[in-house]
DNA sequence: TATTTGTATTAGTTTAATCTAACAAATATA
DNA sequence: TATATTTGTTAGATTAAACTAATACAAATA
């Protein structure tokens, strides 16, 4: 069994790592907020546990059977992301930091509950796809907002960041999962996009915000 | 803001003090399975913190800012409790290991939409009062079903152990709250009780059963 | 009252998870 | 290539929460 500590160290290489797999001690003390040395010795006790495979000054990686726990960690935070959104009323902004603290309760029990209540769903409010209960994770083609042309259509599928500031500056937009977008002007200068969508027939999206928004191109 | 420790200790003390307000280091101890020089010390801690009122060898006692935070707690336990029975269709005998843990989330939020989907409960499944916002909790006047007599009829009000095992014995009785209970016999040497309840014309209970049933006289 | 028994405290150790300071290796730059 | 910068590790300290062993106090009993 991990520790609540271990589990954030797991969930964070695995999310780290959606690139090429590996995550530098750097990038996960930042990531986490936690001094490099304490990186480099909890990484040492993981390596112990088999989760992490763990060689002096040489990049991080996640075993197979950490990839599976970090997976059941995650899965365990969209699950409950999906709960509070579609069984509690919460708005998709206020989920995240519940779903933070719930991800470490022990009960198989409680999440499946949760699922089978949820009707088995393959994505979280946020447009993230849910591991099943092997720790499997169905992968997205999708892209980002920024890297679409003018003239572009495309169906917003999902957002990269969750936090409580930029979903709200999502909603005070109307900015919703589903929506179809049209790409009107690019500035290359800064990546800003002028884009239309259901009633906004103009809004100006900073190359930031473009960033973190992941479209379908139909 | 306390420490999922501090707020273990705070409930157990809340617990104990049921009768009398005062709370032994040995008893704390044996209830929490912790040594007594690990709670001695703790309750050093908490007497800083205006929590406890703790003097060298004397019995300990909640202040009234220790009794408040203790009965918010307790009100986290109860109302997921309810939660889970009612809006996720768990049995009572399933639901205490899981509140356990959810009492330690740290989001008023999420206790209050859990309250207000509840229709603000007064009383959690094992018939417990839910304490209020405020950390107020209206006090029950019910019997131990082992402190009635012969011929009383009485109503099944709540249990005052929660553990899955008992109340799978319940269970396995249709022992339900709300029921109406006439007891035939009692064994004067060991307590034990035989009643008459629902389709159940006779059923035999120990002693340790009747002690931890709680009824409300007619 | 003296002694035994049970309860509580003190002192010192352990483990998990964090930190800072100092040093070492790898990478980037002049 | 030599040097500077960035990245990573080692060593040692700190805090919270637990422990054991030894000691002190309080209550019960002879």
């Amino acid at each position: 069994m991990n520790s609540l500590t271990e589990e954030n160290y797991l969930k964070a290489l695995f999310n780290l790592a959606i690139e090429n797999g590996e995550v530098s001690v750097n990038e996960l003390s930042k990531h986490l907020q936690i001094k490099m040395p304490t990186v480099t010795s909890m990484m040492k006790k993981l390596a112990e546990k088999k989760l992490v495979s763990y060689e002096s000054y040489k990049p991080l990686r996640l075993t197979e059977k950490g990839r599976r726990e970090a997976a059941l960690v995650i899965r365990k935070h969209r699950l409950t992301e999906m709960f509070l959104v579609e069984k509690m009323g919460f708005g998709w902004e206020q989920v995240h930091e519940i779903a933070e603290q719930i991800e470490h309760i022990h009960s198989p029990e409680f999440f499946e509950k949760m699922d089978e209540l949820l009707g088995f769903p393959r994505f979280d409010p946020h447009g993230s796809p849910i591991p099943d209960k092997t720790g499997k994770m169905e992968w997205l083609h999708y892209s980002k907002l920024s890297d679409c042309k003018i003239g572009d259509t495309v169906r917003l599928a999902a957002v990269t960041h969750t936090s409580e500031d930029f979903l709200k500056f999502l909603n005070a937009r109307e900015l919703k999962l589903g929506l179809k977008i049209k790409i009107k002007t690019i500035e290359s200068f800064d990546g800003s996009m002028l884009v239309s969508y259901g009633k906004h027939s103009s809004e100006h999206l900073s190359g930031l915000v473009c960033e973190r928004l992941l479209v379908e191109k139909e």
